[in-house]
DNA sequence: ACGGTGCATTAACTTAGGTTAATTAAGGAT
DNA sequence: ATCCTTAATTAACCTAAGTTAATGCACCGT
């Protein structure tokens, strides 16, 4: 357990947080909505997704286990967040209000640091998403995925990594056949 | 003149830190070399590049006036920077070892919260990008960013817009000239 | 005026992703 | 066992970007 979880468990028990049970396809927060609660999963797998208005979906992320889902344009600039969130699979979830960890982190100072510091890792994965989509092709992407997040790989639909690789899922299912044809 | 530029003037005061002169062409910091200090652009213009083993050069990010430019992998992960920063203008700059605004920010820790504000900039512009990348096709990036960074597009060329979008400047080429072909 | 040099443009051809729709495969429910 | 639903695959066709190379254009220096 890490400084940030530490800081997030000391403000659930302080406040009594619950913990939250949704099923498949239930919705942590609406897109275009201001939602300022972070989730922290304790269990299952969610996805983040900006739905278009003629109906194209976009996947920006996938998390799980020990993940803070929320918006950072919500959550730090009270705007309405640009994407969704929603489960993939049935989820166990602790809603923490924001406003709670800036409270606790006021009494406790040396506290910002570990906050600066989760926002720099968040800055840091952000960075690795911007590398891969403006250097690597979407092949390159698809490899790399599979490597990186095995976890995650075998959760989801062929069709859902699809959205979450810029490509459509019948692209996604040629890649796969061209390189199923280079092994033989 | 906000409040990390407010803090940004008061380390180079305590410092006595000078101001550098580049000229276009110049490197600010190496890829692939640890550099934990931060540029912060007086004037001119530069542009951050990840430079591929294959030759192939793509443009992360431009940075102008008032810009703050440097790796957020070297300056807080002590990590070679996965990119470079050169000129594109001759500049101004002046160089901020990042330890001087971490020390700053011990002496007056009201101002870890200026920090983290900055962080959090920084996330909501790579929020956006993430956004464009997944969402928008490659002429509707072009598009936006003529409205949205007019200042920035007038000082570049064709080419270097087009590795920033992701494209070839070929392709960027192709799509004015469809633009320019809907006019008529 | 002349000959660079660097961009931008255009063309021809290749490759890969988007779109739509039909087909197949695999589970789940009754 | 059968039906229903969903996901994955495949095909056909269209569009746009990658690649390479030739051409045009404008600015610069001598």
């Amino acid at each position: 357990m890490d400084k940030y979880q530490e800081l997030l468990s000391n403000v659930i028990d302080q406040n009594k947080l619950p913990t939250l049970n949704y099923k498949a396809g239930d919705v942590l927060f609406h897109q275009g909505i201001v939602e300022s609660k972070l989730f922290w999963i304790k269990s299952g797998l969610v996805k983040l997704v900006f739905i278009q208005p003629d109906g194209k979906e976009f996947v920006k992320a996938f998390l799980a286990e020990n993940d803070l889902s929320g918006s950072l344009m919500s959550v730090v600039f009270h705007k309405p967040s640009p994407y969704a969130c929603i489960c993939i699979e049935a989820c166990e979830v602790i809603a923490i209000p924001y406003k709670k960890i800036r409270d606790w982190s006021e009494k406790n100072p040396q506290l910002k640091d570990v906050e600066l510091q989760f926002m720099q890792q968040l800055t840091a994965r952000k960075e690795e998403r911007e590398y891969q989509f403006l250097c690597l092709t979407p092949q390159q992407r698809y490899e790399t995925f599979k490597v990186q997040y095995p976890h995650i790989f075998k959760r989801i639909s062929q069709a859902e990594l699809a959205l979450f690789l810029g490509i459509t899922p019948v692209a996604l299912c040629r890649i796969n056949a061209r390189l199923q044809a280079l092994v033989e």
